[in-house]
DNA sequence: GATGCCGGGTT
DNA sequence: AACCCGGCATC
């Protein structure tokens, strides 16, 4: 499930047409349109999201900030288009990290969105007046350059904090109840819990996500007047850690290399009409999706789990070393198998992990049918071990024979004229 | 269906 | 390199 937002409706008939089901649309004109809008999506997201606890969690828990922004009148400026854009980037980072989709690009109508799409960090969209879905380059007052958190389903656990407590949500109801509590999941061993700060060049590590969030709120969005005051915009800012090898392993695991291919996104036909120009989309490993640069990063890693890895972006400061500089992060995925819904490498690239891939892959992935060729070498005309001492007499066959080989000990006539080094060396 | 063996994986 | 085996072509 993915969420796009457009502006503007004349594309609206034709890009819902053109999308997947899975894809949700958000058209929105207005501030108004866009929480009534969004309200809705969140219903029909929560329909499809229904085998996804967490995920189902965490939009209950946005839906709630949205009706509250919705009834109480912002108390300031930013308050509300602050929480909207949290609202906003939770909501994409759910999907994006929900989606089997995420692998596709997202539909980027960019000459509609006044250039809100553009390569560079997304931001919450502080100067927009009408709470558009926007993916504003990174402004002054921000980041330069913002780290990027990972979207794995254990940072969204540090989405919600104990420490936020103006975020529209009544405390200790809902968010004691969605996120302080432990989610049932599958968890390896005990492992301890680290918040490590995914500032470039930080990596602060704190045991607690109120004291990372203060960090960041400190340090790096230089809020040091309002400490108390968290929007959440440094629950991007910081992830999860696992102090645990297993952990380890796992991120690891997740990182194995694996095809290109597998980084390029299907295109959808609406792109080729949509996207002209941009291809940021088009190959997410060399140009990052706005959303990329300041909020998570990891929006395809991610999502590449299992044995099936993409190749982590490479600008994806140390997300595959692992390196306790600060840029990386462990991403431990408990969900169920994500399968690549983009271009498929192999049909083993759709089976869930560790279904006895191993075994079939030195057959899956062989090379293609020789049918075309003709080089196969013609059957020899002689009786070969196997004919002749048959299959209960295996160990007198000739080394080639038990091996499945090309019969060296028996050799018809033809062949004996003809050198046994071509045949052999013939497709080699 | 049996056989031969290529291509590729594992040890 | 030795060993093994899936799968395909051929008989």
């Amino acid at each position: 499930m993915t969420f796009h937002a457009f502006q503007q409706e004349d594309i609206k008939s034709d890009i819902s047409r053109k999308l997947p089901d899975q894809q949700f649309l958000l058209f929105t004109t207005k501030e108004e349109d866009l929480k009534t809008a969004e309200t809705k999506k969140l219903n029909r997201a929560h329909e499809h999201e229904k085998e996804n606890t967490r995920s189902v969690c965490l939009l209950e828990q946005k839906r709630k900030v949205v009706s509250s922004n919705i009834d109480v009148p912002p108390a300031r400026k930013s308050s509300e288009e602050l929480d909207m854009d949290k609202v906003t980037a939770a909501m994409v980072l759910t999907s994006l990290s929900t989606s089997p989709l995420v692998r596709s690009p997202p539909v980027r109508p960019n000459e509609s969105l006044n250039g809100s799409w553009k390569e560079g960090g997304f931001v919450p969209s502080s100067t927009s007046s009408s709470g558009y879905w926007s993916w504003n380059a990174p402004s002054d007052q921000s980041n330069p350059s913002t780290p990027s958190p990972p979207l794995s389903a254990d940072s969204f656990k540090a989405f919600r904090t104990p420490s936020q407590p103006d975020d529209g949500i009544d405390e200790g109801e809902t968010s004691n109840l969605l996120f302080d509590e432990p989610i049932p999941r599958k968890r390896k061993n005990s492992m301890k819990v680290m918040f490590k700060c995914l500032w470039k060049n930080c990596g602060k590590v704190l045991s607690t996500a109120a004291g990372i969030q203060k960090h960041i709120r400190t340090i790096h969005l230089g809020r040091v007047g309002e400490s108390d005051y968290s929007d959440g915009e440094e629950d991007f800012y910081y992830t999860e850690i696992r102090l645990n090898t297993d952990s380890v392993a796992d991120g690891l695991s997740s990182l194995s290399p694996v095809s290109p291919s597998l980084a390029s996104p299907p295109s959808f036909p609406t792109q080729d009409t949509i996207r002209p120009e941009t291809s940021c989309a088009k190959t997410e490993t060399k140009v990052m999706t706005p959303l990329s640069r300041s909020a998570p990063t990891n929006l395809y890693l991610v999502h590449t789990d299992h044995a099936y890895q993409a190749t982590p972006p490479v600008n994806i400061p140390g997300s595959a070393k692992f390196t306790p500089n600060g840029s990386s992060f462990s991403i431990s995925w408990q969900s169920p198998p994500v399968t690549f819904t983009g271009i498929p490498v192999s049909p083993t690239h759709n089976r869930p992990a560790g279904s006895g891939e191993q075994k079939q892959s030195h057959t899956v992935l062989s090379s293609p049918p020789r049918v075309a060729f003709g080089l196969r070498k013609p059957r020899g005309e002689g009786k070969k071990c196997r004919k002749v001492y048959g299959m209960e007499n295996r160990d007198m066959w000739c080394t080639a024979c038990r091996w499945k080989k090309a019969c060296q000990s028996i050799i018809s006539e033809k062949e004996v004229q003809q050198p046994r080094s071509n045949i052999l060396v013939k497709g080699r």
